[in-house]
DNA sequence: ACTTGAATGTATGCGGCGTTCACTTAGAAT
DNA sequence: ATTCTAAGTGAACGCCGCATACATTCAAGT
């Protein structure tokens, strides 16, 4: 492993530093924007050396949807933290999901939005884990008898729920309700309407 | 207006031409593999022609995004049609959310995931009226006495909701919940905890 | 009917991009 | 020291967006 490339033919860590540029790159320029050729001028490679490490540009473009799943996840868990009880670790958890899509709208639209070619497995997985932690808030919601349906039901308008406002959040049109793209605030409110529903 | 063109030289309707064949080749490809040249090559015509009738691929895209958005109000507006009391008005037309987001996915995702450089104004506009139909269901709602919430928090919630499920339908990602891509279904389910909460 | 000007489509060319391939280089293993 | 392999080079191909100069048709206006 070399860490401190002293030679300039080989760059010692191309493959990364590619990952780490194309995410910003994309969060500058949206996924038609990321070049692969750019990124290797922008890290001093030629034109070919991308291809050493991913087989097109789609193979890159769904490795980092892959990673952004994931680290959507890790935030969702970290703000999680020291929450006790269903309630709160449901409120928690949305939170984490609406600043990460702030944080990272490109990344965000590039994990649910971008489809590279055909359902990428990995991705999937990724997805699956996310939500089986979700499902995990809400069966311990159940256990607390909290619930008036099943997990399965409230998963769905919960995680509706937060997938679109993060949504409407990142394509500003939330200044339709006069509202401000402030996530804590966003999923305050979206919390408290959901869990005592809108009506009477 | 030439309907029916006699001459090969000139195409008679090529404007419209285009945004039909572009919304096909989008529904096929992707935003990303629509192509001006394309386009022109399908419909028999020099690779330059497109740019007489928009200024560049985004003006093209922007054009698309914006008829997609006023047919989505159009399809909202068409399933509300019988119904009576807010209740069933926002049911259905959430309902019809759903059905276009379904029926046209790639055109959804342009209207909404894909911003052509900085926020056209006219899409913005299209938006603005989708909204206002939400809204003016909401205030009915609360001229019924029905809503426990303002109308701007229960329209947050309620946009957000079938934003978000349209989106993991098209994304194909409802099978996480084990359920089947169908508005209907989708739709009624969505408005019956959120018209009560999902909690005791 | 004739002219004229605008609208529409053609031909061509530039630079950028994704991708491939034959070649070169550097470092590790033997 | 030799060999092997992973990593990078540089040139090439075809496609694309876009710009420009040119050609053709249509619709008035006289």
């Amino acid at each position: 492993m070399m860490l401190c490339p002293k030679s300039a033919y080989h760059h010692g860590d191309l493959r990364d530093a590619l990952l780490v540029a194309a995410e910003e790159q994309l969060e500058e320029e949206g996924p038609a924007g990321l070049s692969l050729r750019k990124l290797g001028r922008a890290l001093g490679v030629s034109p070919g050396a991308p291809y050493r490490h991913f087989e097109d540009k789609d193979a890159l473009l769904t490795e980092l949807a892959t990673i952004g799943f994931r680290r959507l996840y890790e935030m969702m868990l970290a703000e999680q933290e020291g929450a006790v009880g269903g309630q709160a670790r449901l409120r928690r958890s949305g939170i984490g999901y609406l600043k990460f899509a702030y944080a990272h709208p490109g990344l965000f639209r590039l994990v649910f939005g971008w489809m590279p070619t055909g359902d990428a497995p990995q991705r999937t997985e990724s997805g699956d884990a996310a939500f089986a932690g979700l499902v995990d808030i809400l069966e311990q919601c159940a256990r607390e008898n909290l619930l008036r349906e099943d997990p399965m039901s409230a998963g769905l308008l919960a995680w509706s729920a937060v997938h679109g406002a993060a949504f409407l959040m990142i394509d500003n049109n939330l200044k339709l309700c006069s509202l401000e793209p402030d996530p804590e605030m966003i999923g305050n409110q979206l919390h408290h309407a959901l869990w005592s529903g809108i009506a009477k």
